[in-house]
DNA sequence: CGTGAAAGTCGCTATCC
DNA sequence: GGATAGCGACTTTCACG
């Protein structure tokens, strides 16, 4: 489905989209046309979902990362109908998995601060029910990127 | 320093980039040349870090989500360097933190499925000593956004 | 896949208000 | 901050080998 320079084109358009197709074409020894067709096929096909700006979390005056652990006594639909809710429409949580294990959800959350963070914590538990909560807060982001391994594909 | 025009073209461009200036333009309620003029002055400060293409986690065959829990006795610098570089060079390892709390780091693993998995842990453990290291499963990926709040800026 | 070329759009800059 | 104008670069698509 995908060969070596589908994989090196992904590696260069993961990390900047800025590229000319020209300059992509040059990096995966192709010239301008096919290369196009192959990143438009990625495109169309879905792989590439989007381009996005990646903004830096400090200036943005959100420097704080929270990991929030979730235990929950028995899921209902109602609860976890309003539980979705709650994550999609807060802005702070960035990421939300349901996993296996001891804890049933975990939450990225990203505030400026202590105290903002509080409200948020607050905003939550006052509007869900859940069995046990406890935050930890990032000390040191060591590694963030959105650049999937492309060797897989 | 920023004022709301600002998060508006932040709120789009973290959206898609594919937009034109002018077309931000016209939704943030200016003419081109001063909305350009913005983001060029949020690029070159470096709130805008950088453009990237996101690329499908299904498709490009790494579907599973896995989270492993740290936990390391005495920390010393030797140490430290080795699990840094390791978390640098594993491109399986999305996301790491380094926590408060009962977990020393957290790390966010992507991969194909669970004997692959177990190829990155084997990998991992034969490398680096580690007091405690517990994996859970993301069964669902809830939310998963790049999109930072803007209202803090 | 390659070359070459065409057309249109866009980024970027400058100038003047 | 707005308007206009311009150049060059880029995207996108074509025909053809």
């Amino acid at each position: 489905m995908f060969d070596q320079i589908d994989r090196k084109i992904i590696d260069i358009l993961q990390q900047d989209t800025n590229k000319s197709v020209v300059d992509i074409a040059n990096e995966v020894g192709l010239s301008h046309t096919p290369c196009w067709r192959r990143i438009k096929r990625m495109e169309d096909m879905g792989l590439i979902r989007s381009r996005v700006a990646l903004v830096d979390r400090r200036m943005a005056n959100v420097g704080m990362t929270i990991f929030i652990a979730i235990k929950v006594p028995r899921h209902n639909s109602v609860w976890l109908d309003a539980f979705r809710k709650e994550i999609r429409d807060i802005p702070e949580i960035m990421e939300a998995y349901r996993l296996t294990g001891e804890t049933d959800y975990l939450l990225r959350v990203v505030v400026p601060d202590i105290e903002v963070y509080d409200q948020v914590y607050q905003n939550l538990i006052n509007r869900l029910e859940f069995s046990d909560l406890s935050s930890s807060i990032a000390m040191e982001e060591m590694k963030f990127t959105t650049a999937l391994p492309t060797k897989y594909m």
